[in-house]
DNA sequence: CATTTTGTTCAGTCAATATTGAACAAATGC
DNA sequence: GCATTTGTTCAATATTGACTGAACAAAATG
């Protein structure tokens, strides 16, 4: 039994997956990767183990140039790894363990980028303009603040697997 | 004295703030909305109090049209705010208190969106299924937690002001 | 009331990016 | 060595969404 009759018993035949693969796509689109990156996500959620480059193209419809890109792509990110199966000579991929620890990841060091950019800018307006510097400060401990909580986010949910 | 020759006084004249709402802009950008938005939200760290429609359109060198468009996006988001001055029929806007609560707020609202949908897809699975089954828990776990922590990064961020 | 100012809207343009598909290279098996 | 399988690369295409600018409407001014 394969992952699409099962999803044929419920009320919406096969649609449940096929819209949950879709919705996660946006959702990561959303968060500034490709589209198909999103649905690959999506797709290893549903299936985990490793899965053959040519099924991913063929479940998901898509080119193979797209396939070995965003998989490398998502490869990079620390989502899925690359695992070789013995006697095949086809890729395959896998979830990585802490998938979406990774994804968080991004986020801190684009918001520890920005705090150093509105360190660096803050020093450089002159003390005169109060407001302007006490905007930035305010500006600055939001990125602060942000960095830690995420932070705090990452090891709980390291623990919590 | 006005801040462009304010900034004028170090090493790279202007630039230093020029460059610094470009970069606010990227990165907001980043957060998918639109390059323009996120430049009118660095030039209101700067500005800060009542700026009228026309010179930001002027500063920023960007058509009425997009500061119509752009000021409505960041109003409704609650990250600036319409105020109107007696005697001048011109539009003018400031930044909100609390501007950047609000767009972390627009996350909670996308993870909670995001769990909901992961719920719902984890109900329709078969019980025979346990390995998805436990991936979409574990993906479950991560956007609800995640929701939790942002919850208290709002809270951390309401009070350091 | 006519004119000017000001914000909105929307069709059209433009730019950025994702996606494809074909050409290619590397590896395998015969 | 030749044919086949498989992944990569890249030029061409498609798609998406931002941005503009002109037409418009509302309000103020004289």
């Amino acid at each position: 039994m394969n992952l699409y009759t099962a999803a044929m018993a419920d009320n919406n035949p096969q649609s449940v997956i096929e819209t949950f693969i879709e919705r996660i796509g946006l959702s990561i689109e959303a968060d500034g990767l490709p589209r198909i990156a999103g649905r690959m996500m999506g797709f290893f959620v549903i299936h985990g183990g490793p899965v053959s480059f040519a099924e991913i193209a063929e479940r998901l419809q898509v080119s193979r140039g797209s396939v070995s890109t965003n998989a490398r792509l998502l490869a990079g990110l620390g989502v899925i790894e690359r695992v070789s199966l013995p006697g095949d000579r086809q890729d395959y991929y896998q979830l990585c363990e802490q998938p979406y620890v990774r994804l968080i990841e991004g986020h801190i060091q684009r918001q520890q980028a920005m705090e150093v950019l509105v360190r660096d800018v803050r020093k450089k307006i002159p003390a005169a303009l109060k407001p302007t510097r006490a905007r930035l400060n305010e500006l600055h401990g939001f990125h602060k603040t942000t960095v830690q909580q995420l932070q705090i986010l990452v090891k709980k949910l390291e623990n919590q697997s």
